[in-house]
RNA sequence: GCGGGGGUGCCCGAGCCCGGUCAAAGGGGGCGGGCUUAAGACCCGUUGGCGUAGGCCUGCGCGGGUUCAAAUCCCGCCCCCCGCACCA
């Protein structure tokens, strides 16, 4: 172990020192630009960031071998509410987070200083960047940088893209639904709540106004309002004090939490008094979509801090009424308690409004009886049955006949059109709402607001989205079905409210108190590695303020003269001119690859943008994507303890035996999940180590002169080149690992097996090629072999072993899987023999070899194995009867076919491995014609699998 | 809801897009053997059933179909998983 990692360190600081991967324009050699989205600093990397960033350094390293210049820069992300919200609650003292922060290895007096969101940048850029390094990333470090207006180079290049989408008419106004802390008066994101309320978000729902005689509104909301033509009832929860008030001139009774969201949703409230739900109960209210007079009944499921407090009741179609009416049937005498006459009850019967497939009039019914529901506190499974008919209904069901317009029409396209007649005749009105109640981490509810003056991108622009399509088509996908994922996604996107409050971001130039939010500002920063060696740190001179959009503009895009921009700036012409050099010179990105997570948002975003603002030519050239990584199997979390931060794992496992674990976890692309084996890590550090001793033991070593099998070893061997260089290109990593690997190893083992002492040449090449191979995934392993095998410079910028497609040779290698075979063959027969004496290995007669390459040629043609073996044998000369005991047999062992090889060569081959054979076997081998054999079994042979006979001794 | 993905041998996981070479790669685990004082590591073999000649039977969620031939193509069904706007 301290072996590899002082191997690794040595090659770290060498890289370093010789600058290998600062990147450079220079005309006379093709770019290759890849990018890793540069990551959130509020912690460490971990393996799961560390698996996605090394599939962009393999292919960073495999294109540079391949003789590209190439550029991999990386900056860092600071930009959003999770470092603000957790710098605050470090001031206020919330152990949790003085927790995390001492996992991660923060010492006690360092802790004070995390009170500042800019300690945990520094802090976590300088963590991120060491372990990088550690990792082998070959990363141009001189083009970093982070965001927000902490930065205010990067700020300048942020506030340049908006004014150029504003110009483009591409930015709107309007208004927003959010989550709102009335007590801190802010916007209430995931990070901004413990984490039992995460991902709960405005629903959009109706409230539906059911009147009393004295003109009392009772309003219901719901999710589902064309349901309203069933309702037969209004549930209240008697033992509730509602809230009387005045909502736009009308006397409404409500709970506390709508007062606060109608508020919020631009209605005026004023409270006048209140009233007990008891006092409600046994009321007659008129149902506005049917005119009829419904009572207003208790029920216990009736949540009073939900919602309006008020519920209307659908028996039919909702289980929840549906249980709750079953149980006031039960015992109506409960209504006396509320004055209210017992009969009432009995005539109140579920209306069936929607008829569904595979469901009774009353699909409720149907779903609580399927689940033996027995009252309206078994919760769990009533919330089960109320999913299960929300879902069948909204899907399959239709609208009953009877229903005035609505007769037959699909429940989805109803419950619009239902609103919308509602909304208008003024029986209802839209409102947005919480699902659940949603605390803020200072304690209070939370409820629903809409943001006035709220910002949007406005990604439902028909052009724009028409620009992104259009540069999808144009894109290369990792995994290739990737595409349509994203033109689904361009389609599915509307405005994007693109501005924030309380975040750290860059301020919006227009309208200073809104900052610019996360996704939005990491939209086309790439464009910035270009001109950030030159302006961060202030190396070149230039003060921010000199950043003007002319600036931008010129170097961006080409516009403006840079002498006349140089002289109203400030900035020297040279300069401009460099910085406009090297965009032109690295745009556009040609490959950018990414977790899965970020590819129904960043990378949407990435292409909405570069399509706005750079002509056609910097449109982004590729993505490739890859899933998560488990650990063992299991998802990585902190509750799991299978948690491992990307240090950890250097100093457990180093570089070296990290990246082959996790290539080995799965680097190929693609959606689906990578597997982290800790195991696999703790074997790859001896596998790379024997390897290096393997190599300088034996490089140079071998005899001279040359043997059938080592012409087979080399085509395995050149063949691998080719195969690898594909996969590689495909970015399908592990694959490529296995195959030039683990298969190329093993073919080696077979070689050796076949030749005893390998030719010096071809032990030679196979050394160089494997070390090659592994370069691109464990560069420190392949340049200490490099250098131990007495090579110049870096198998890191060696240039990508070609393949010698000379030296491919088919028909060997085919006949080395015959010889295989009839190994295996032999051994199965043996097991069968008592005494097994010689083995003859008997090679198919010639005309046996025309018939199956006839078969082969018009199988080829296209023609089905039947066709192709019964014209074979029509055409074929002589022995019609034999012809046709051998079609069929090769009917029922096609694979002989592609096995196939000239007679000679296969008799050749089985000469030469007769030896091996032998020694396998452990009797004595005769390979022989069919022709020359006397064998009973002779006449079995096929071409490609020979008959075998295994003599047995007589007793 | 909207959109997407998947069900393979004890487990994990390839293969399926381009049907035959798939009893189905590769791991892991199990079993047997070697090495070793022993354990570990490592190496070899074996790991659906049956079979005294390289074979046969069963088999890739369930049911049906196309085909000379289906894990692979088509239809229906069941089940599971993931993302969805202030979370970067």
């Amino acid at each position: 172990m301290e072996a590899i990692k002082r191997i690794e360190e040595k090659w770290a600081k060498k890289w370093s020192q010789d600058k290998l991967f600062e990147a450079d324009p220079d005309p006379s050699r093709p770019k290759y630009f890849v990018t890793f989205p540069y990551p959130y600093v509020n912690s460490y990397p971990h393996l799961g960031s560390a698996f996605t960033i090394l599939r962009v350094d393999i292919l960073a390293r495999f294109k540079r071998m391949r003789g590209f210049n190439v550029l991999f820069a990386q900056g860092w992300h600071a930009t959003g509410g999770p470092i603000v919200a957790s710098a605050l609650r470090l001031r206020e003292g919330d152990p949790k987070i003085v927790e995390t922060l001492r996992e991660i290895g923060v010492r006690d007096e360092e802790l004070p200083k995390f009170k500042e969101p800019q300690y945990w940048i520094r802090f976590f850029i300088k963590g991120w960047r060491e372990d990088l390094a550690r990792y082998g990333m070959s990363i141009d470090w001189r083009r970093e940088f982070h965001t927000t207006s902490l930065n205010p180079y990067y700020s300048k290049f942020i506030e340049w893209q908006v004014l150029k989408l504003r110009e483009k008419g591409l930015i709107s106004k309007g208004s927003h639904p959010v989550v709102w802390c009335p007590k801190e008066s802010k916007v209430v994101g995931d990070h901004d709540r413990p984490d039992e309320y995460a991902g709960i978000s405005p629903q959009a729902a109706v409230i539906i106004k059911f009147r009393t005689e004295d003109g009392l509104v009772l309003p219901a909301l719901t999710y589902r309002p064309e349901t309203v033509y069933g309702a037969v009832n209004v549930w209240v929860r008697a033992s509730y004090t509602y809230l009387i008030a005045e909502v736009d001139g009308e006397t409404w009774v409500i709970n506390e939490y709508a007062v606060k969201e109608l508020e919020g949703q631009g209605f005026e409230v004023k409270i006048t008094g209140n009233i007990r739900g008891s006092e409600l109960v046994g009321r007659w209210v008129v149902n506005p979509a049917t005119g009829t007079k419904i009572p207003v009944l208790p029920a216990e499921f009736v949540d009073p801090d939900i919602g309006t407090g008020i519920v209307m009741s659908v028996p039919a179609h909702a289980p929840y009424d549906y249980v709750a009416l079953m149980d006031l049937k039960k015992d109506p005498n409960v209504l006396k308690a509320f004055n209210t006459d017992p009969s009432i009850v009995s005539g109140i019967e579920p209306v069936g409004i929607i008829s569904v497939e595979g469901y009774s009039e009353v699909p409720a019914r149907d779903a609580v009886e399927k689940r033996r529901i027995k009252s309206q506190h078994d919760r769990s499974l009533l919330e089960d049955a109320t999913k299960e008919v929300y879902s069948k209904e909204y899907h399959s069901g239709v609208m009953k006949e009877g229903l005035g317009p609505w007769g037959g029409m699909p429940v989805s396209k109803a419950k619009e059109k239902i609103t919308e007649f509602l909304a208008e005749k003024g029986f209802a009105i839209r409102i947005y709402t919480l699902p659940e109640p949603v605390y803020c981490r200072c304690g209070s509810r939370t409820h629903v607001k809409i943001v006035k003056d709220q910002w949007f991108l406005k990604y439902s622009d028909a052009r724009w989205k028409k620009l992104a399509h259009k540069a999808v088509d144009s894109m290369s996908f990792y995994p290739e079905d990737l595409r349509k994922h994203f033109h689904s996604m361009i389609d599915w996107y509307d405005d994007w409210a693109f501005t924030h409050k309380g975040e750290l971001g860059t301020k919006l130039p227009w309208n200073p108190e809104w900052v610019i939010e996360s996704l939005s500002d990491s939209t086309i920063y790439m464009a910035y590695y270009a001109v950030a060696k030159y302006l961060e740190k202030g190396r070149s001179g230039v003060k921010p303020e000199q950043l003007s959009p002319e600036v931008f503009d010129y170097i961006f895009l080409g516009r403006g003269d840079p002498g006349q921009i140089s002289s109203t700036t400030g900035i020297p012409i040279e300069l401009l001119r460099a910085m406009r050099e090297e965009f032109e010179y690295w745009y556009p990105v040609d490959m950018r690859i990414s977790g899965k997570d970020l590819l129904p948002n960043h990378l949407v975003f990435y292409i909405f943008h570069h399509v706005a603002i750079f002509s056609k030519d910097k449109w982004p050239k590729g993505i490739g994507i890859n899933g998560w990584v488990l650990i063992g199997g299991e998802k990585m979390s902190k509750s799991k303890g299978n948690f491992i931060l990307l240090r950890q794992a250097l100093d457990w496992w180093g570089a070296s035996a990290t990246r082959w674990a996790e290539v080995m976890a799965g680097a190929d692309p693609g959606l689906d999940d990578a597997n982290f084996e800790p195991s696999v890590a703790d074997k790859a550090v001896e596998e790379l180590l024997s390897w290096i001793r393997f190599a300088e033991e034996n490089y140079g070593k071998g005899r001279t002169h040359r043997k059938r099998i080592d012409a087979w070893f080399e085509s395995v061997l050149n063949k691998t080149i080719r195969k690898v260089t594909e996969l590689m290109e495909e970015q399908k990593f592990k694959t490529a690992l296995v195959e030039g690997y683990y298969n190329l190893q093993s073919a080696y083992k077979w070689y050796i097996k076949r030749a005893g002492e390998p030719q010096r040449d071809v032990l030679a090449r196979f050394i160089e090629v494997q070390t090659l191979i592994l370069a691109p995934f464990v560069p420190h392993v392949a340049d200490e072999v490099w250098e131990r095998i007495g090579k110049k410079g870096y198998a890191s910028t060696h240039a990508w072993p070609e393949s010698d497609r000379a030296k491919i040779s088919d028909e060997l290698e085919r006949s080395e899987e015959i010889i295989k075979t009839v190994i295996q063959d032999s051994l199965e027969i043996m097991r069968f023999v008592r005494r097994p004496g010689r083995a003859r290995i008997i090679v198919a007669a010639g005309w046996k070899y025309r018939l199956l390459e006839d078969i082969k040629k018009h199988r080829e043609k296209g023609l089905n194995l039947r066709e192709a073996i019964s014209r074979a044998v029509r055409e074929s000369t002589g022995g019609k009867k034999e012809a046709g005991r051998i079609a069929s047999l090769v009917a029922r062992k096609p694979e002989v076919l592609s096995l196939l090889v000239p007679r000679n060569v296969e008799i050749e081959a089985l000469n030469d491995a007769r030896d091996l054979i032998r020694e396998e076997l452990g009797v004595e081998v005769i390979v022989e014609t069919e022709e020359q054999s006397r064998s009973p079994k002779r006449t079995q042979a096929l071409p490609a699998k020979p008959a075998i006979h295994i003599e047995e001794i007589e007793e």
